[in-house]
DNA sequence: TGATAATATTTGGCATACTAAATATATAAA
DNA sequence: TTTATATATTTAGTATGCCAAATATTATCA
């Protein structure tokens, strides 16, 4: 999947990975990185290290919290808005490649089984 | 996964990863470095780093063969062969952590599902 | 108030993983 | 035999991702 969407992702000139984090501000900017790093599941050094390259890429930028000098609140661009469509678009195409030749009744079941795993393996 | 095992591999010095390119070696000494990036499916620039990592925690040494200049073939060392019974231990403990509470008719489903999967992805 | 603890982010160092370009060796073709 | 092509590995550069330690700011408690 990873492999095969980072593919995709070069022709937006992005890297597999800050999809996920643009999808989050998508839904909601001004998060703070640890609120990204929850979301991600990933370290906050590792958010940093991203947002520092979106940030190079003008996609996001950031402003400290005034209440809080230690929050930095991280929104959108234009540039970072416009990314949205052709990334969902590439969602679709991929999930349906991957699911092809898989009826609903096992995909709901492939839902619950990594459900269970997803609690199985988390603290 | 990955993560839960990184954290395993941790009390034997191992990066995740690395336990993928040894179990190829358990099975059969000797390979080249081409095969082993057929078998992890990845560049052979990143075997060449691994190797390099490898090697220096003296798991692997590598030979250059002699007809063909060109290829160099890897080895395991005493350390390394040594290493494969906690491994193993570690997967079968990761694999009953991950599988808990999914029966086997469930389990049967989920490899046909996943096979099919990885027809769809791969070129 | 002033020292101490908690929280948020950053930095440095390392490993996997990729691409693109370089190097070395072997094979094929003129 | 010399040139060109193919194959195997390495190097350089970049990104995600981790850990551990450093830094900055806020909150707490004596």
């Amino acid at each position: 999947m990873r492999r095969n969407f980072a593919i995709a992702l070069r022709s937006l000139n992005l890297h597999v990975g800050q999809e996920h984090l643009l999808c989050r501000l998508w839904s909601g900017d001004g998060v703070t990185q640890q609120q990204l790093c929850e979301h991600l599941k990933c370290e906050a050094s590792t958010v940093t290290n991203m947002l520092k390259t979106l940030e190079k890429n003008k996609l996001v930028y950031r402003i400290r919290d005034d209440n809080d000098g230690r929050i930095s609140r991280v929104f959108l661009t234009e540039k970072g808005r416009e990314i949205k469509e052709p990334i969902e678009k590439m969602w679709r195409a991929q999930q349906d490649k991957l699911l092809n030749g898989i009826v609903t009744e096992e995909r709901l079941l492939l839902r619950r089984i990594l459900k269970q795993m997803e609690k199985n393996l988390l603290p």
